[in-house]
DNA sequence: CGTGTGCCCTGACAGC
DNA sequence: TGCTGTCAGGGCACAC
């Protein structure tokens, strides 16, 4: 269920153990995800030394002392379990160091891995698409104003995309456009300057919020089968339908379809 | 270009 | 117990 806030927890927590650590062992059990595992992966990642990790948009990235940045997305139902007791089903990639195992599973097989020339990251189609960093300096509210302008798509849609804003999924655009008090099938060049200026911060908010919850059980990971990026988070409006708003306005959260996907929201407090 | 649609894939769950 | 239908946190190709 990986979203940014779980994106960023397992980066956190693979980091922990994989961080400076040589990848002694790198192993592929299926030829692909979305679409094939790059043809030289395992012999770029074998014998390479972890420089550190970081996180772009939903995207995980090891950097390394090759010239190469492993680039992982964990699509739908990606996960890393570390220390695995057992092998898993969707196990599709299994890497080791000297001290500990780290599998790639993903039932789905919506993820995907990538090999990339370092020093040409942001020239990646992929990343040179992308809007900023909600956590970043430069989302604005007139980043936001701009980004829509003219758009007669509903702003949920475009809260969507990610050239807009970049990591945002479904969750947290249902949550961020009921905390700002916006409905979600309001044409996004239509949103007015206050409730961009309210969005942001909201935006902000809970992204952080589920990032510490999150991080909050980063100790647990040390625990054998360690599954990263899955935390409890309580939701306001994401799979609420037939909810009272949190808000206590006599609001029923009500769940409508956008863009073939499910929108929540409260219908009296969200504008 | 902006926008809308359908598909990739497996598993969980509800209803019969 | 087993079948069927629906839905799922993402991204992309394709048509207009």
């Amino acid at each position: 269920m990986p979203e940014l806030p779980e994106v960023e927890t397992t980066v956190r927590g693979l980091a922990q153990f994989l961080d400076g650590e040589r990848i002694s062992r790198i192993a592929l059990n299926r030829p692909n995800l979305r679409r094939p595992f790059p043809p030289d992966l395992v012999q770029v990642m074998t014998g390479a030394t972890v420089t550190g990790l970081s996180r772009r948009a939903k995207y995980g990235l090891i950097h390394t002392d090759r010239d190469q940045t492993m680039i992982f997305h964990l699509g739908m139902s990606g996960r890393w379990r570390i220390d695995p007791a057992q092998p898993e089903k969707h196990d599709h990639l299994v890497m080791e160091t000297s001290d500990h195992s780290f599998a790639l599973c993903d039932p789905r097989r919506f993820g995907s891995v990538d090999l990339i020339a370092s020093d040409a990251l942001d020239q990646w189609p992929p990343f040179a698409a992308l809007g900023p960093e909600p956590l970043g300096p430069d989302l604005s509210p007139a980043h936001l104003k701009q980004a829509m302008k003219g758009r007669m798509q509903a702003v949920k849609l475009c809260l969507l995309d990610q050239s807009v804003v970049a990591g945002l999924g479904n969750i947290y655009v249902c949550e961020a456009l009921y905390r700002a008090g916006i409905h979600p099938l309001k044409k996004g060049g239509k949103v007015t300057k206050p409730q961009l200026e309210r969005l942001v911060p909201h935006i902000v908010e809970v992204l952080t919020q589920s990032i510490r919850d999150g991080g909050s059980s980063l100790r647990d990971y040390a625990a054998p089968d360690g599954e990263l990026g899955y935390f409890a988070t309580r939701f306001d409006v994401y799979g609420r339908e037939g909810e009272p708003c949190s808000r206590g306005d006599g609001g029923i959260i009500r769940r409508i379809q956008q863009g073939g996907r499910s929108t929540w929201y409260c219908p009296k407090c969200q504008k």
